[in-house]
DNA sequence: TCTGGGGTCCTAGGACCC
DNA sequence: TCTGGGGTCCTAGGACCC
């Protein structure tokens, strides 16, 4: 906690529905839900108008579609809400050299580092300052909390919202969040609120009361101690510019339930190459493989296993993720298939491929009748080895590989595109199936057309496409409908929200 | 039309080692 | 002769966040 209010907290209003109607001129002012639109898809962000419906993150879309039938439902446009946030997270590396970026929408930014503030009145004007830049140069309102601390700052940033600047004065912390909930505490949720509830702690003041000894006790060593850090404004945690990716992980869940275990299968060795594929794209190998598995009933099992040695290899991914499978049970079915591999190492292994191949192969001769697994094991121990010299040779394995390619930032798109590295071993499974209709025409996706010019996805069905012409600068524009395979529309990039500037989306 | 996808951190038990 | 006591690694599950 320190003695002037200089950590400021950024939180894009809405940011996915916000970006949607900036974007889109019939919609400014109107309820727009951002979500998955299949059977089992959830609202990602619901507009300020959409709120007042009661439609908020994480209800089901069947749900919100109740309580708003005639809201604009969208699908999320992460390729352009990524190009946004850069010129947000651009903005606040202006401020200061430690920015630590929380999501797309969301940051913490140490203005005393950057020599920006060093006290009360210029903490404020660089937030001020901040939203004014951020509102000329995407178009969007973004909420500003500072404070002495991480947590004091992003819990103002929260009473901002929206469009909105709350400044916490060191020293004021205690009456401002006393008689508040506990559940304004960023990291206590349902759970941990229920379960102080029924000790009767409902406020923040309470949870000073009971002390620590008592939190530890109902919450454990390093939550209740943090908790009760937390409660008296105490929290020294540093804004750090750069945290390294602990896990890569990719998941799906499927419109219907999967039974057929062959299918299950081909789905759990097809989502182990999408993970390599982005592990491989953000520059590491990593250790342990998980299969993720969600049930018919909602119940959820994970089973790992560790490597010898960090692999990025998809063969021995796909095989590791293969045999986690052999140890699960789907009867009943699978609603979601997942695989993760974490114990990150901060390098690829490409050029260490020929050799851990030759040495695989040598083994995999002198093992001939030994089982899938058993040969895989040897083939990641011999890319271990393989590692090992390699990294006490140079320490500069895999260097620059993957460059300019952020973990987690792919589109559905990009991510399909990721899943077959170059070497692809994996000729067995099926081609990639062109782009069906539905995702080509998903409501909400730009599109142009030679005749009419510019316009969006308002909602597709049995061959037919509507069109919305309109873009980010025009009045809102009048609906056209064509067949789906019309030639003079195409799928289109997204267009700035601000005349000259740049979405830097290309896909 | 009940419940996404990508992460982080913590806990707890057993194995293993000194 | 009723069993030690830590660390550390691995696995599984759960809470939480956006």
């Amino acid at each position: 906690m320190r003695a002037a209010p200089t950590i400021l907290h950024l939180d894009m209003d809405a940011f996915f529905a916000a970006a949607e109607q900036a974007s889109k001129p019939s919609l400014r002012g109107k309820p727009v839900v951002v979500g998955g639109l299949g059977p089992r898809g959830v609202v990602a962000t619901a507009s300020y108008e959409a709120r007042r419906f009661g439609i908020h993150s994480a209800m089901p879309m069947g749900q919100a579609r109740r309580l708003a039938p005639n809201a604009a439902y969208l699908v999320p446009r992460f390729t352009f809400y990524r190009a946004i946030s850069g010129q947000v997270m651009e903005l606040l590396g202006r401020l200061s050299p430690l920015v630590e970026p929380l999501s797309l929408d969301e940051a913490f930014v140490d203005l005393e580092a950057g020599g920006v503030a060093d006290d009360s009145a210029g903490a404020r004007a660089a937030g001020e300052r901040l939203r004014r830049d951020i509102l000329a140069t995407t178009g969007l309102s973004g909420s500003v909390g500072l404070a002495g601390s991480k947590m004091l700052a992003k819990i103002a940033s929260e009473e901002a919202k929206p469009d909105g600047l709350l400044l916490i004065e060191p020293g004021t912390e205690r009456e401002l969040i006393g008689p508040r909930s506990v559940r304004i505490i960023p990291g206590v949720g349902p759970a941990t609120g229920e379960h102080l509830r029924r000790a009767g702690i409902v406020t923040v003041d309470e949870v000073v009361e009971a002390g620590q000894d008592e939190l530890v006790r109902l919450l454990g060593r390093a939550h209740g101690t943090s908790l009760y850090a937390m409660a008296l404004g105490r929290d020294d945690r540093p804004v750090v510019a750069e945290r390294d990716a602990k896990s890569v992980s990719v998941e799906d869940t499927f419109d219907v339930d999967l039974h057929d275990r062959l299918r299950i299968r081909l789905e759990v060795e097809r989502l182990a190459e999408r993970c390599v594929g982005r592990l491989r794209g953000s520059g590491h190998s990593g250790r342990t493989i998980v299969l993720k598995v969600r049930r018919y009933d909602f119940s959820t099992l994970t089973r790992s296993e560790t490597l010898r040695g960090p692999t990025d290899d998809p063969v021995v991914v796909r095989e590791a993720a293969a045999r986690l499978l052999d140890l699960v049970d789907t009867t009943g079915g699978v609603r979601l298939l997942g695989v993760g591999v974490s114990g990150l190492a901060d390098y690829t292994q490409e050029d260490l491929f020929a050799q851990a191949e030759a040495r695989a192969e040598a083994q995999a001769g002198a093992l001939a009748g030994v089982p899938a697994g058993a040969r895989a094991e040897a083939r990641a121990e011999a890319q271990a080895e393989a590692q090992a010299e390699a990294a006490h040779a140079g320490a500069r394995a895999g260097a620059g590989v993957g460059a300019g390619t952020e973990p987690g930032t792919e589109t559905p798109a990009e991510a399909d595109a990721g899943a077959r590295p170059s070497e692809e071993p994996a000729a067995a499974l099926p081609e990639a199936a062109p782009r069906p209709a539905e995702r080509r025409w998903a409501p909400g996706n730009d599109v142009r057309h030679a005749a009419y010019g510019p316009g969006w996805v308002q909602g597709s069905g049995v061959g037919r496409v509507t069109v919305r012409f309109e873009e980010p600068g025009s009045a809102p524009g009048r609906v056209r409908t064509f067949a789906v395979d019309d030639p003079e529309l195409e799928p289109a990039d997204p267009l700035p929200l601000v005349p000259g500037g740049a979405t830097g989306a290309s896909s």
